[in-house]
RNA sequence: GGGCCGCUAGCUCAUCGGGAAGAGCAGGGGACUUUUAAUCCCAAGGUGCCGGGAUCGAGACCCGGGCGGCCCA
């Protein structure tokens, strides 16, 4: 039997709950309505049936009785999970519930699979995990938790365009894998005989549309690191990248946490909320404050990028955190600075002027020539930004490429490639220009209260299952 | 990569000091004119993740492997 090729439905169960709000119970409004949506409750009482039918918004129950319905048998033959569309006045039954009485329906799709215990739902994570499409209907977390993604995403996109950002795309292959260290996917393009690799960040490409003269850019695209699966980490996430021409790191920090407030406000309607059981606030403004200065509190002396390298190295070794003989002390405080106090920030705090030896693209301090003008914003403990003035001289940013593959060379595995590319882009001129990228997942997360990044991510990657 | 835990019917979960597996829901049949996870009756439903081993006998014990969760690096 073939099933409909459509259905031409006009109304949904949020808006006629609301709409009808006014009905007394037993009354019928006599206004007939065409909806659709999935049955995900049926029970039969002999010459008429109830049924809960679920659409996009909401639920509304299916009233359908014996004497009045078409194909009654059939209709109490649906399984949980079949699609269907009906045709009926809108009625509020004895008991209270709102309900379309059922005059003429069809079903649409049926399905042949369940869709979990009625109750419980799909627990099993790997299965979630495999089958989203199953979990979505079955589990109503999964359905909050991604629609609080989509919410977010279309928030960040308007605001950035409220500012003036314009939305553009940079390439995912990439003859070199730079912008960030990290550990690229290789794959190979057959007719060009080539090697490329997912980009790890789009970072070089924006600053290089901000040297054609694109003031003010951003990107929201998936980037892909080689690197374990953890509750945090997939090897594909989303970032949001901005550039700003003309702005400093300081303008870029004003401007990130208005940004993030924002969006958790357009989604959540406040910038203080629960996670994890904890109030966590986005209010602004979000303190600020140096890595030195966070270092020195949790370790309880007075360290710095100035500090000789053998004493910080040594609080690390005190700590059990073994130090790689190409750690500088610029290296070391940031290390202190992640073993010790990284954790402790929960509200939204911004921490800044990282040494130049782990910032191989960012400008130096003007008042610093160790440290530059960086920052990374931490929140429930974990990086969600990072943001800087960019370096746009190139004779430095060549020496900096270089000094990473120096470290490269010493064994240090997380390092930079060089882009000659980028230093030549440099070379044409890069105005004074701040830059940000914001871990979409992550913050996902925290809007959505949940604490494993598969949750947020429809189809995370998994191991695929071997016979 | 390491540690701990999980994997039993389509789904959610039980069971036992090792003696040939059980419930609810779903699915099938039946009763029921206002249900809300409806209720009631009947029948059916299993490669106990996979592969080895010790045992008279294993889903339970041992070893290896797979996938996942949590923690750690």
């Amino acid at each position: 039997m073939t099933t409909p090729y459509q259905f031409a439905h006009d109304a949904y169960a949020a808006s006629l709950q609301s709409a009808f709000s006014f009905l007394a119970d037993g009354e019928e409004s006599g206004q007939v309505v065409h909806v659709a949506g999935r049955i995900v409750l049926l029970r039969r009482q002999g010459k008429l049936a109830f049924a809960t039918m679920r659409d996009s918004t909401g639920e509304i129950q299916l009233f359908v009785l014996e004497s009045v319905a078409d194909n009654f048998d059939a209709f109490t033959k649906l399984h949980l999970g079949d699609w269907v569309g009906v045709v009926g006045g809108v009625v509020r039954t004895k008991r209270g519930e709102l309900s379309v009485k059922v005059a003429t329906w069809e079903r649409l799709a049926e399905a042949l699979r369940n869709f979990g215990d009625k109750w419980a739902g799909i627990a099993d994570f790997d299965l979630r995990y495999r089958h989203r499409e199953a979990d979505l209907w079955a589990n109503e977390t999964t359905r909050r938790s991604l629609q609080r993604r989509s919410d977010m995403m279309r928030a960040v996109r308007e605001r950035c365009w409220a500012a003036g950002f314009m939305e553009v795309e940079t390439p995912i292959l990439n003859a070199v894998p730079t912008g960030s260290s990290a550990r690229p996917f290789v794959t190979r393009h057959n007719a060009l005989d080539s090697d490329f690799y997912l980009r790890v960040a789009p970072e070089l490409w924006l600053k290089r549309l901000v040297v054609g003269g694109f003031e003010r850019v951003f990107e929201l695209g998936r980037v892909f690191r080689n690197e374990g699966v953890s509750p945090r980490h997939n090897p594909e996430f989303t970032m949001l990248e901005l550039y700003a021409a003309y702005w400093d790191f300081e303008d870029m920090m004003s401007f990130t946490e208005e940004l993030v407030a924002g969006v958790a406000m357009d989604v959540l309607g406040a910038t203080q909320f629960e996670y994890q059981g904890k109030q966590i606030s986005f209010t602004t403004p979000w303190a600020r404050r140096p890595m030195a200065e966070l270092a020195s509190e949790a370790l309880e002396r007075e360290v710095s990028v100035h500090t000789p390298r053998e004493e910080l190295a040594g609080y690390l070794r005190e700590r059990g955190v073994e130090v790689h003989a190409s750690w500088g002390a610029g290296r070391c405080l940031a290390e202190l600075f992640e073993h010790l106090a990284e954790e402790s920030l929960w509200d939204a705090t911004f921490v800044t002027e990282y040494p130049v030896e782990v910032s191989p693209l960012s400008r130096r301090h003007r008042r610093d020539e160790e440290l530059t003008e960086r920052f990374e914003s931490y929140v429930a403990g974990r990086e969600l930004s990072n943001g800087f003035s960019e370096l746009n001289d190139p004779v430095e940013q060549r020496a900096r490429f270089e000094e990473q593959a120096r470290l490269a060379a010493a064994g240090e595995d997380e390092t930079m490639a060089i882009d000659e590319d980028y230093i030549k882009a440099l070379e044409w001129g890069l105005p004074p220009t701040a830059g940000l990228g914001v871990g979409m997942d992550r913050l996902a997360m925290i809007l959505a209260d949940e604490s494993n990044i598969k949750e947020v991510i429809a189809f995370p990657t998994l191991k695929p299952e071997r016979s």
